[in-house]
DNA sequence: CTTGACTCTAACGTCGATGTCAGGCTTTAG
DNA sequence: CTAAAGCCTGACATCGACGTTAGAGTCAAG
């Protein structure tokens, strides 16, 4: 298919499909006019582009990644050690994205507490002093203290 | 605490610091001579920023969900309706935020088969002509079509 | 063959998040 | 008191991920 087509089966623009492109994430083949040609494949790789650039996963990583997801094993050098270098870059993106998640996941929990909170017909004594309710503070508590420099 | 030292403590540099002021999610008293003074638990709430918004997550809403999170209920009004109303904006919030959440939960899931596949040794056959490593496809069906446009 | 929709490249513009630099106060150590 | 270190504001610079526009070629339908 044709670029055009990409993008309305995507939601992708034109102009960021020529971008993925630029960034060799995307490597369509061309006709003798110079129109890029797309591959059924090439929808579901989209997706999966974007899917980890709105991570705010470093392009290069997604670059690195993207390489294996769709050329499949043909990527992967033989040599143990070169597999053993790339494998850790991965892993070291993998275990940021983790971290972050899971801070993330306090922050919601956080919120969650928080909404119930306004929505909830509090609660008791409700002092004229009082900063603030026990529930946000117990979900403070638990929350913890959402990580260090993340990036 | 002085901006020097938040920032040491945070490793958000001082330029953040002041851009995190200019955006709302930062309110530092200051000195008579001008300088800015952060409390405790602005260390906390630096971390909280930070880690919002290296998910990419939109200023806004790390804004209004800061307001809240680290204001407690101080922010919230007595009158019902009002209330009723932040609630629902707060739960707007905390819904992005959670789809948020899934959409790199996504890219790791897959970011961790692609590791295992890239280190494991694989795997039977290995045929010349096999495309890809299995691991990796059963990730895919897996991992689901990554979500449309995320922002 | 002509028209209109589609595509191409190339270039500039934008926006958020941040770096950096300049010029001038303030605070602290000696 | 003085120098060094820290802080202030304001402005311009950068980088990634796009949007937009301009000018020209291509393709399908009438």
């Amino acid at each position: 298919m044709r670029i055009g087509e990409l993008s309305a089966r995507t939601g992708a623009s034109v102009r960021m499909l020529r971008y993925y492109e630029e960034q060799g994430l995307l490597t369509p083949v061309r006709t003798d006019s110079g129109y890029r040609i797309y591959q059924e494949a090439d929808v579901d790789r989209v997706a999966r582009i974007r899917c980890m650039l709105s991570a705010a996963l470093p392009s290069g990583v997604v670059g690195q990644a993207l390489k294996f997801l769709l050329d499949g094993r043909a990527a992967i050098p033989d040599e143990p050690a070169d597999r053993a270098r790339i494998a850790d870059t991965l892993q070291g993106e993998l275990d940021l994205l983790t971290a972050k998640i899971e801070s993330l996941r306090h922050s919601a929990d956080l919120l969650a507490t928080i909404v119930a909170d306004v929505r909830g017909d509090v609660v008791g004594p409700g002092h004229p002093g009082d900063p603030g309710g026990a529930v946000v503070r117990r979900a403070v508590r638990k929350a913890g203290p959402a990580l260090g420099p993340t990036r």
